[in-house]
DNA sequence: TGTTTTTAGTTGACACGTCAACTATGCTGG
DNA sequence: CCAGCATAGTTGACGTGTCAACTAAAAACA
């Protein structure tokens, strides 16, 4: 007979272990097709979700797993290759803006067309929507747990 | 009314975002405190799992997410702060022993202290034990799409 | 046996991200 | 107004891991 936190350490295990597993899985693939990686993805999803497909660097830092330098070197490179149009702002001299342009659009729905098919091929033959959608109840209360209460407006309309 | 595919695709992203904030968390309270990073404390516990705390730097490469040259990389630090004995395969003249020694068990214990105490405050207020056990079969399903067949027996007896 | 192929591990070049120090601009209180 | 502090973003030094080329040893095979 197990105590619970056997019981919890385990799940981590298992929570681990297949995250670990199932990015590997899906870096892969978008490695070989997609024109971003998943970090540059989820920029440029945070990019495309805001009003005006435009966010200061400072916000980006914010609403991302990346630090101030983070950003900035991952918006150089996007910039480069084209995806981002870099503005300075008007109303503060320090300030930048990231604007996704059309190709930046057209290269985060390519990649998703990659992520997208990938994640079905994995959870769809493992989990029923009911399965599905207890596995998101349970995730949202693990959430709970570890977000910033600032950030907790994930999937929210703003 | 919802299809299937949103549904996982919307779990997915639980899924995701839950394992950013939880590792991140987790991690800093490593840094801190631990001897070991994760990815440290991953192979090290490999290690540790193996008869006689003893491993080939082949049989590691499989066992872990990393490239060989990632092993050897790794192992190089971990001999250096003196955590692994390293020893040339008598049978084989091109192997290499990774050997767990006393102070690569004691960090591999630190670091578990600290670990699971971060794992916990995470996990125990957010799931019931019963939930946990739902989580862990959920993630089981998944595991079994994503896992090289050779490797799935992660938690098995051997 | 001797030649060819495979395998184990290492290494140089690189990609990517952090941290801390820095520059430049903006803000605030005397 | 300006002295001092705060904030935005950049940059150099670094840590960590990958990839591909390499060395050396072992295996396979004619």
């Amino acid at each position: 007979m197990t105590v619970k936190s056997d019981t919890l350490l385990s799940a981590w295990g298992a929570f681990f272990v297949t995250h670990a597993l199932s990015i590997q899985k899906i870096e892969k693939a978008l490695s070989g097709t997609a024109p971003l990686s998943l970090h540059e993805y989820d920029v440029l999803l945070t990019l495309d979700r805001s009003h005006d497909k435009k966010l200061r660097y400072s916000e980006l830092t914010d609403k991302s797993i990346f630090t101030k330098s983070g950003i900035t070197r991952i918006m150089k490179r996007l910039v480069e290759r084209g995806f981002i149009d870099r503005e300075r702002c008007k109303s503060d001299g320090r300030g930048v803006y990231a604007i996704l342009n059309k190709q930046g659009a057209a290269a985060l729905k390519d990649t998703w067309a990659v992520y997208s098919r990938e994640i079905l091929t994995i959870l769809d033959p493992a989990l029923t929507q009911s399965e599905a959608k207890t596995f998101e109840t349970l995730l949202g209360k693990i959430l709970d747990q570890v977000a910033d209460p600032e950030l907790i407006r994930i999937g929210a309309k703003k």
